[in-house]
DNA sequence: ATTATTTTTTAGACTAGTCTAAAATTTATT
DNA sequence: AATAAATTTTAGACTAGTCTAAAAAATAAT
């Protein structure tokens, strides 16, 4: 098993590595983690030692297949309390972040399934961030909601986020699908309602409820 | 804060002490923490510094009012989440002590409040344990299911695990209420019911399913 | 291309919590 | 009451994770 602050260590590197390409410097972990560089050197040695990441002195460091897989473990757990605590006790999006963290590092793999069952099996927390599945495997893209995007913004739409045959009976009638390219037209002010052209089609309108229901990738 | 060890060692002390009138001794607390004596003496002493404990060298150790929420309230936490667990998640409760051990550290007044809430309030847990309330106190006894109860055992009613009108009511046809003397005549073997007689009056039949519902406490 | 700057690593030290072995104290036994 | 046995405390050492300060390496600038 691994320390709460190697599972820490692991999902910074994790997300330090989304955004970038290549490897990932000593330094931006440090930053991460709120620790100092030569802390981070220690930890980095300790990792490779357990095969959890490729590290190279003075280069900079990338995780090995297992430590990717940890790292997402904790990420699914995390974003399975966030859904939790908003949906089952009434927690505000803003307020879970840190005691999701704690929550994360409980050590417990039929709590997590009873958890994801519990909730029905989200693939997406309200952030449009996916969760992963069991086997620390992200079964679609990183993506937003609708709702979340600006005007004359162009995204590709990737997932819902009910799953209900009333919804995607009415996705069905529209040209909404996945796949599809939508084009942000306007944004009511008002109610949040959006004017959307699909595939460069005809213009119609959707509710927020709608939009906050369709996960998208930006375009280009 | 005080840290995960600390809250274990008072925990530990807590439990103790409920089982002793006087002092608790190193050697026991060393014995339930799976430490060795030197290692308690170290806390110990740490403790003290905090005022969470009186301890006096070579003779041994109480919980001050301050240590003792402390422990309660950690009580109250594992006993929540064991409910919780069992409640909502489909555990048994064979199964949920050790997770339990786990989550009663998570360090969130909102989320105790809000578990508290989603189960509704519980007085007692299935096997009887109380659950202390938010600020620490105990507010009924430790009591037993009186399906716990052996043959010829007498004991005095102490409350009901089920507070539905139906089962009140249920009860109410009968001389069973909080107080009430109940020795235990017989136990069917096949289905678990109870001959019993309330107060010394006349004997009836009562079913195991009731038997669970009902707590009470050792007479004599 | 040589020097200056920044980044990273090493070396040594600190804290929390643990241990073993030895010393101090209390309790039990003769 | 004196000694033996058990318990508890102290002393010193170890690990995980952190730090500061100094050395080593890489990057940038002249």
């Amino acid at each position: 098993m691994n320390s709460l602050t190697e599972e820490n260590y692991l999902k910074a590197i994790y997300k330090l590595v989304a955004g970038e390409k290549g490897a990932v410097t000593t330094n931006a972990i440090a930053q991460k983690m709120n620790t100092k560089a030569a802390s981070v050197t220690d930890m980095l040695k300790k990792l490779s030692d357990k095969k959890l990441i490729n590290y190279e002195k003075y280069y900079g460091v990338k995780l090995t297949i297992k430590g990717e897989k940890i790292a997402l473990t904790i990420i699914r757990k995390h974003r399975l309390w966030e859904m939790f605590l908003v949906e089952k006790l009434e927690f505000g999006w803003d307020e879970v972040h840190d005691l999701a963290e704690q929550l994360e590092h409980i050590n417990s793999e039929k709590l997590v399934e009873q958890i994801d069952k519990f909730l029905d099996y989200p693939k997406v927390d309200p952030h449009g961030d996916p969760i992963p599945d069991s086997n620390g495997k992200l079964q679609i893209q990183k993506s937003a909601l609708l709702s979340t995007f600006k005007k004359n913004e162009v995204c590709m739409m990737t997932g819902v986020v009910d799953h209900s045959p009333t919804f995607l009976q009415y996705l069905a009638k529209t040209e909404l699908t996945l796949g599809s390219t939508i084009k942000i037209n306007d944004i009511n002010d008002f109610d949040r309602s959006l004017q959307i052209a699909v595939n460069k089609g005809k213009a119609f309108f959707i509710s927020n409820e709608v939009a906050k229901n369709i996960l998208a990738t930006a375009k280009q």
